[in-house]
DNA sequence: CGGACAACCTGGTTGC
DNA sequence: TGCAACCAGGTTGTCC
């Protein structure tokens, strides 16, 4: 579920609470959390280890040990939420605990879709994604790149992590509505004009939901429990039958490369 | 290479 | 009310 600015709200939130502290301890509750290496040399690999900083690579949160990085995707509905040393919250979907000096860092995660790893190098492990949309990075031309001869939906091209990070579902849908772009158009007949207001729309609309703390339709949380405040800014996606809020046409619906998209049917070419 | 689809999971919503 | 079908923000692997 997490997209890039939860994700980002998400280590905001967590760096202060963690970055300094050693791990004491690792509760496994679900041990098809751990991605890899097995749960147990996982705990082990852990234990012990202070954090030194926290990061976000696309999606994934990065947590800077001494020895190796963990990676942490939260999927479709994980949360990381932060939780005092004995307080008794609700632990149904508690999959993975991390113990730390002073607090307790939980992976709770309704569908178990989420997934925790130590890698020796977390730029190793993650060098197949592409850059940072709001880096220095991410250009108008390594768009165009991307794009060019490629006859997938543009959509589907926002959605490939290779070619750049951290766009989801929603934000996808988001900037080619800001941008005036059929999500169905082959990602190589967007002129050179299309392929810059595709680049600023995805910018844009990124940092307006970091603003915002990001987007909870349902299950995204901060580390505080708190709901993100994005939804209401939202102008396509869970709005179909809905006015467009530029022209005034209902907002449509339809299955592109198995996602539901969400567009104007009269301001989207 | 691209596209379709299943798998991984649970729970909320919808329709009969 | 009961129950089955369907749907969901993501990623990965398989098959054609």
């Amino acid at each position: 579920m997490p997209e890039l600015p939860e994700v980002e709200t998400i280590v905001r939130g967590l760096r202060e609470v963690v970055v300094g502290k050693r791990i004491e301890r690792v509760e496994v509750y679900w041990p098809r959390s751990i991605a890899e290496p097995d749960p147990a040399e996982f705990v082990a690999r852990l234990e012990g280890q202070r954090i030194q900083g926290l990061d976000r690579r696309g999606k994934y949160v990065v947590g800077r040990l001494e020895h190796g990085d963990l990676l942490i995707h939260l999927r479709m509905t994980g949360q990381l939420l932060v939780a005092a040393r004995g307080l008794d919250d609700d632990r149904r979907y508690l999959r993975v605990a991390l113990v730390l000096d002073d607090a307790r860092v939980h992976m709770c995660d309704v569908r178990k879709l989420g997934r925790l790893a130590w890698v020796p190098d977390g730029e190793v492990a993650l060098a197949s994604l592409g850059p940072e949309p709001l880096s220095a990075g991410f250009t108008v031309e390594c768009l165009a790149a991307a794009a060019a001869r490629r006859r997938v939906p543009v959509k589907a091209l926002l959605l490939d992590q290779r070619v750049v990070a951290g766009i989801g579902n929603i934000y996808a849908d988001e900037a080619l509505h800001t941008a005036g772009i059929a999500p169905w158009r082959a990602a190589c007949t967007l002129s050179s004009t299309e392929l810059g207001a595709l680049w600023g729309a995805v910018r844009q609309e990124l940092e307006r939901a970091i603003e915002n703390r990001g987007t909870t339709l349902r299950d995204y949380r901060d580390v505080t429990g708190r709901a993100g405040e994005h939804r209401e800014a939202l102008r396509v996606y869970g709005r179909a039958g809905e006015p467009c809020l530029r022209c005034g046409a209902q907002i449509a619906r339809m299955v592109i490369c198995g996602r539901s998209s969400h567009y104007c049917p009269a301001c989207q070419h």
